[in-house]
DNA sequence: GCGTCCACTGTAAGCGCTTACACCAATGAT
DNA sequence: ATCATTGGTGTAAGCGCTTACAGTGGACGC
């Protein structure tokens, strides 16, 4: 049956083969309520001066009545630009992304911008999930976690024009955001040593990780310029499991190798928090205690931290996201400017798993 | 300087004001290229059987070689279709949301949709966020976390025609994935009773926490049901700090509320892990062990719950957030299909915070 | 009374894509 | 030879917005 000429477009019968459609108010409608054309409305809605107080308000008026919303994909067609910034983490339920992610988020929130996650669990997704993130039209902007830059995804990254922030990784020629990892391995050392260990050990995650590998570094580092040396098979390496042996068993599997191997040290640097409380769990079964035998540190700060009495090494997560969204934002203003690298200090917090190097 | 005619419509000048512009190749270009239409062009990129072998192996060749991406805003506008969904979370940094995220994520790496991400860690603050997650064109589906659906948030919600999966919180109106906690409550209150305890305690998270107040009702259901009464002042509610109360800190306040109160309760249910945990630091810094002096039993089943020895309630975030997407991903196929609430049990994990009930 | 300027508003083109519809061989049936 | 039919392709309209550019009418100066 014809329509009436001169129906609400928005009566239009849709293609059937949509399986679901979004309709909604539009500026045409705004307009010809308002009486006004759609370039006004449009105005309005971008706090261009040229509208007169009087037609503004009778937009908006009439924009709230109807409830309109600007369509964001036909604002970003016609804008060319995006409102959203990717992230893409190894894994979100490791509490270092999550808090990381929280903190950029809250950020974010005094922003119009929106938050895409994409997930990369191992190196290998990387460059498909960044080819996702980059992809023409997607994001305004991208946060790439813990990756090795290099090789395709060096090019790839390179021969974008999309604003990149790495965070937890460095690279020359991106804006970088990250954790003196070196550093915090060499303030364990320090802290172990003033404590009195004589026998440091080293449970570390997969040493391609960049973040696992200078932690133990700047350990071993720090340990030879005082004198010690940290033996080959006291560093115990795992990359089981998820996240490059960044996780509970890891630890758990690495301490029990040490001990296996009838290896007794009285200082330990694991490279993670969590790696720490899985060998912890190995050291209770084994019945040995935690100071009086052995000291251990981790890395991280978990909140839980805090309650198990774990002395570590402390990243200011949260204050990491909201610096990397800063920096995303501020190469966005200013494409050309020079890079810029933001380096966070570990700190040390010091609880109950160490003996207070004060006493030693 | 006047172009000559006919150049490359990319060189056009694009307006100044533009700060972050993405050009790109287009269809038109690759038509062009391939010396056919922009239709067919179209055509072989949504697989369109209506196009000769011969011309999309042509297409095929040259997109390739000049790497063309179709713009995402261009797509979703001609389309009246989006391929991202909008996740509505209280807090990234809490495992269990991380966790359900992450199994949402796996499961939809299969498909082509992307994830957006929204925090919302009050509850006035989800209206706002749902309204973003639900703006024009934003995003196919929605899935709204621990959110109570009522007044305001229950209309917006219900006059959407966005397809929404609730996951933790239930509404008649719709989909849903949750955990029975109720039922959790009860298997907890049956085991400590089968384990000998005499005096329960619960450590609540805030009240309106829909979770935290079912798996109360169940814990205290199942103890009356046997004979046992918790006396009111051995539930201990706490709403402190971040995420109503379901935190490390709050079970270590409650706990200490208890034991300055001079309350020693042989068994305790706290309503999550970090609870658990928090309330167990307090234990141990009042030199009360566990699980000799009181038993201690916690909802979730972190990671790191193992390591702790905690005996728990396990959820299958993971799981969840796969039957989220699940659910979602039907919905949107089958609008007016009936309603689905999906309930996991939660199943007991018997660890060392408790005496094995056998041995009772 | 006329031109100038200014504040405001409208027209229309275009962002990059999808798809209805028209069209045009080539094919086969009659 | 004629007419549908069919497979492949192109044309053009439209998705909902932004914005250059072109008015329009009133205030103001002379």
């Amino acid at each position: 049956m014809p329509q009436p000429e001169g129906s609400d477009r928005r009566e239009r019968a849709l293609p059937s083969f949509y399986k679901q459609v979004y309709v909604g108010i539009t500026i045409y409608d705004i307009a010809e309520e308002a009486g006004v054309s759609i370039a006004t409305v449009s105005r309005v809605f971008n706090d261009n001066p040229r509208v007169s107080e009087g037609t503004r308000a009778i937009v908006q008026e009439v924009a709230e009545r109807l409830g309109y919303q600007p369509h964001v994909s036909a604002r970003s067609l016609a804008r060319r630009q995006t409102e959203t910034i990717s992230a893409i983490v190894p894994m979100l339920s490791n509490y270092f992304y999550a808090e990381v992610l929280k903190g950029l988020q809250d950020r974010m929130s005094a922003s119009s911008f929106d938050l895409l996650v994409y997930s990369a669990p191992t190196l290998d997704e990387i460059e498909g999930q960044v080819e996702k993130a980059l992809h023409r039209g997607r994001s305004a902007g991208v946060m790439l976690f813990s990756a090795p830059i290099k090789g395709d995804l060096e090019r790839q990254l390179q021969h974008s024009d999309t604003p990149v922030v790495l965070v937890d990784c460095y690279h020359p020629g991106f804006d970088s955001i990250s954790t003196d990892n070196r550093l915090g391995g060499e303030i364990a050392a320090e802290y172990l040593l003033a404590a009195g260990i004589r026998e440091p050990a080293v449970l570390m995650a997969n040493p391609h990780s960049v973040p696992a590998s200078h932690r133990m570094q700047g350990f071993r580092g720090a340990l030879e310029r005082k004198g010690v040396h940290l033996a080959e098979d006291h560093l115990v390496v795992s990359s089981d499991g998820y996240h490059d042996g960044f996780n509970e068993q890891a630890g758990y599997d690495g301490m029990m190798t040490l001990l296996e191997a009838g290896i007794r040290p009285d200082g330990i640097f694991a490279t993670s928090d969590v790696q720490a409380i899985g060998a912890m769990d190995a050291l209770r079964n084994a019945h040995h205690s935690v100071p009086e035998d052995v000291q251990i540190i981790g890395f991280d700060d978990l909140p839980i931290a805090r309650y198990l009495g774990l002395t570590t090494l402390r990243q200011p997560m949260h204050e990491m996201g909201g610096r990397a969204f800063d920096l995303l934002m501020e190469r966005m203003a200013h494409p050309e400017s020079t890079v810029a690298h933001t380096v966070f200090a570990p700190s040390l917090v010091d609880r109950h798993t160490t003996r207070s190097a004060t006493l030693a």
